[in-house]
DNA sequence: GAACAGCGTTCATATATAAGAACATAAAGG
DNA sequence: CCTTTATGTTCTTATATATGAACGCTGTTC
């Protein structure tokens, strides 16, 4: 069946002004998304109307996004299930830690962190709710997802070569890769040091669903001076005994699948 | 002119989906938006191959919000900070009042002035925007932070004993705090009475973003010889209102959460 | 177990929209 | 100072979509 051409592009231009670091004009959006630019004003007017967008500059008319749009997709947060049952966990794990906990999915290969709970007064993060911009390999949340695949997914994930070098620590290749995956299954949790930003540690573990698939990854954040082996350790059981709590939650009934 | 129908009711659905508290059939969406099934039925197609619905059950048909909807709906905090949301009300405030205004959040226990609406002709204050000289009891927007704090965490900013005298009028120690923060939990605004600054009075109302936290505060400030207890009474009434409706634009749902 | 009522889906056609050109306006260039 | 080139907007008609009815299916009712 074909798409609906309008429906599409709404959601083509939503998408397109979400990813854009500036306001856009109507002659960019039409030419960037090639349509005609008759057709987009239709559709933007529309979607200025429905406060799906905003005119941030009133004489050069560029579109940013509109609050609809924001309230609407945060609703996505309360009415997936699983997020909301793990928030209560996500706090008590902040509480008990001391440290930014974080909730995430893994969509297209990308990381999407759902939600996260941190110290009143910790040194903030800079991680926003949303797309990762870091690659998935880089961070203990995406190594805790990738434990759970294939070699073979991973492999279709990641390549089989060389990766990308976030910071001096990142894990170089295909094949380091894998042979930390398979520590990280054996260990019951993901570890992260640096990789993805000098001076961060992390622990994570996977959330099970009812069918025993990985639905989500949580993981807590540390100053990496605080982290010493031990502390390693502890925060590491902390956060895969939680990840079980949730999943057991979820309907989670074997143990261990793949940890 | 008239509004695009199909991008009119991609938002419809969208939204309507949002709000309702659980997942969605073709038929109850077709109905409660008056429009065809088929109708219904091509839009919804469209949208879960886009990602901005997923079907949650599989054969009941059920239609929640999808992924790519929120990660464009996050993408509005990074486009657009809650700064500049609540600017244009700052400036309503401004305007009702004929007082200064103030947006500022709290870090590391300071606060941090993010923006201010001044009068033209109003006698100018000395604030400027940035991290504030004074400790955060002495303020109105300070208190107003802080009553949305545990006692515990308010002990582990300003700690428990004697305080810092700014002022004559400086709240002198940690237990005359707790009872001038409760005061303002019950009254729905924090007070100050050239604590400060001689010859300055304020009030102050947080705002709340969609997670019910506290994000930022904001106040309305005054030449102390304007502030009978009517006025503060007045503007207190308008500050808290005032922030309530940017807590609405931020997605903040719950009816007063500490206040 | 036949009739009914509900669902999601498909289909032909009336109808509303998409598209290219044309428009007014403003800025840039010679 | 006129030309050029950009912009957002309007207009007309060919075209794609919205529509109501009909379809197959499932579960319920009598």
């Amino acid at each position: 069946m074909l798409l609906n051409k309008t429906a599409s592009r709404v959601v083509d231009i939503l998408n397109l002004i979400a990813q854009s670091e500036k306001a856009l004009t109507i002659t960019e959006i039409s030419k960037l998304l090639n349509m005609p630019k008759s057709s987009t004003f239709a559709i933007l007017y529309t979607l200025v109307k429905k406060d799906y967008l905003t005119i941030e500059n009133e004489k050069l008319k560029t579109f940013k996004l509109g609050l609809k749009l924001f309230q609407a997709g945060v609703s996505f947060l309360s009415n997936s299930s699983f997020i909301s049952i793990a928030h209560p966990f996500l706090e008590r794990t902040m509480k008990e830690s001391g440290e930014t906990v974080f909730l995430a999915i893994e969509k297209q290969g990308q990381l999407v962190y759902l939600d996260k709970m941190e110290q009143p007064f910790s040194v903030r993060t800079t991680i926003r709710l949303g797309f990762s911009k870091n690659p998935i390999y880089c961070s203990a949340l995406g190594k805790a997802l990738l434990a759970s695949f294939t070699d073979n997914k991973v492999k279709e994930i990641v390549g089989d070569g060389k990766l990308l070098s976030i910071t001096q620590n990142t894990v170089k290749n295909y094949n380091a890769l894998i042979k930390q995956l398979n520590k990280t299954r054996q260990r019951g949790y993901a570890m992260e040091n640096g990789e993805g930003n000098l001076g961060v540690s992390c622990v994570a573990a996977p959330i099970y669903d009812n069918f025993n698939k990985v639905v989500a990854v949580i993981s807590i954040a540390s100053p990496k001076y605080r982290m010493s082996e031990d502390r390693f350790r502890q925060l590491g059981n902390l956060i895969s005994k939680t990840a079980m709590n949730i999943s057991k939650n979820l309907g989670f009934l074997k143990e261990r699948l793949f940890f």
